[in-house]
DNA sequence: AATGCAAATGCAAATCGTTTGCAACTAAGA
DNA sequence: TCTTAGTTGCAAACGATTTGCATTTGCATT
């Protein structure tokens, strides 16, 4: 059994803003804007794109509050960081379930997948070897046929 | 069906010297010490480790000819360099077949196996897709039970 | 609505792993 | 041995990300 769906997903996404006040953090006026592209966007973008985006909202904010935002959401677990091969850090709200990647190597694109069958092997790989899997990264980077 | 080794394997190695000399590489002091490094470890060291080491071996190596020479050994396919999680990057002689990695997450000791079964899946999920795979990462964090 | 203060910001500078420009050196074929 | 293109070491540049600091701002309190 295998689910996939790709960028043009239209899942329901959390309440940030209201996850964010009561883990005790305040809404900023940075803080709205990135929220609020991160809402309206479904694909796997990286620092430099949010802000891009932030920018043409308010050209006030910088850099570095984009990666202090995201290192926050990542450590409320509202989000998840991708290091993909060759490139910066992307990023995707954490929204539902645990699933893996397929990276189109010519464009970029991520399209996710999950298959049940491959994560029991893996437990069985990890037990076989003494282990207990911590999490795992399983990337595919393939080429449209 | 499922195989592994660990960092104690023995597997014999290419005679790296002579696969660049016939590439049309030249053999220099700091590439022979660094082969030789390369020929007596098993483990997955970064650039740095291996630099430690050359320089016991000769005190005039520079940590650029490491990665000088762990890219030319990349390109001729005499190496793999992995990008684990949160460090630098890994090498590993490109000796064997492929394999996949269990990384022990408080050591950082390195385990490879193989699962023939997991790699058909990732291919009829690629497939299903439409995707055909170039190349793929899987990588177990775990820690050991 | 005005106040107080810790939290958050923007900016520039620092960090880390890695790559690169350049002048000096050296492998190896003639 | 000579020649010269390939290599080196060094220091500076690099890209992604983090951080120090002085200034601003959210927001709980009056």
């Amino acid at each position: 059994m295998m689910a996939s769906k790709t960028e043009s997903g239209s899942s329901a996404r959390p309440d940030y803003e209201g996850l964010l006040r009561n883990a005790g953090v305040r809404i900023t006026r940075p803080r709205r804007i990135i929220l609020k592209i991160l809402a309206e966007h479904d694909d796997h973008p990286d620092a430099m794109a949010i802000f891009r985006r932030a920018v043409r909202l308010d050209d006030s904010i910088s850099l570095s509050t984009v990666y202090r935002t995201m290192k926050l959401l990542e450590d409320k677990g509202a989000i998840q960081r991708h290091a993909f091969e060759g490139g910066p850090s992307r990023f995707e709200p954490a929204d539902g379930e645990h699933h893996d990647h397929l990276i189109d190597i010519d464009t970029g694109q991520v399209i996710e997948f999950h298959s049940e069958r491959i994560e029991q092997l893996q437990d069985e790989i990890a037990k076989s070897l003494g282990y207990e899997i911590i999490h795992h990264r399983l990337e595919l980077y393939g080429r449209k046929k």
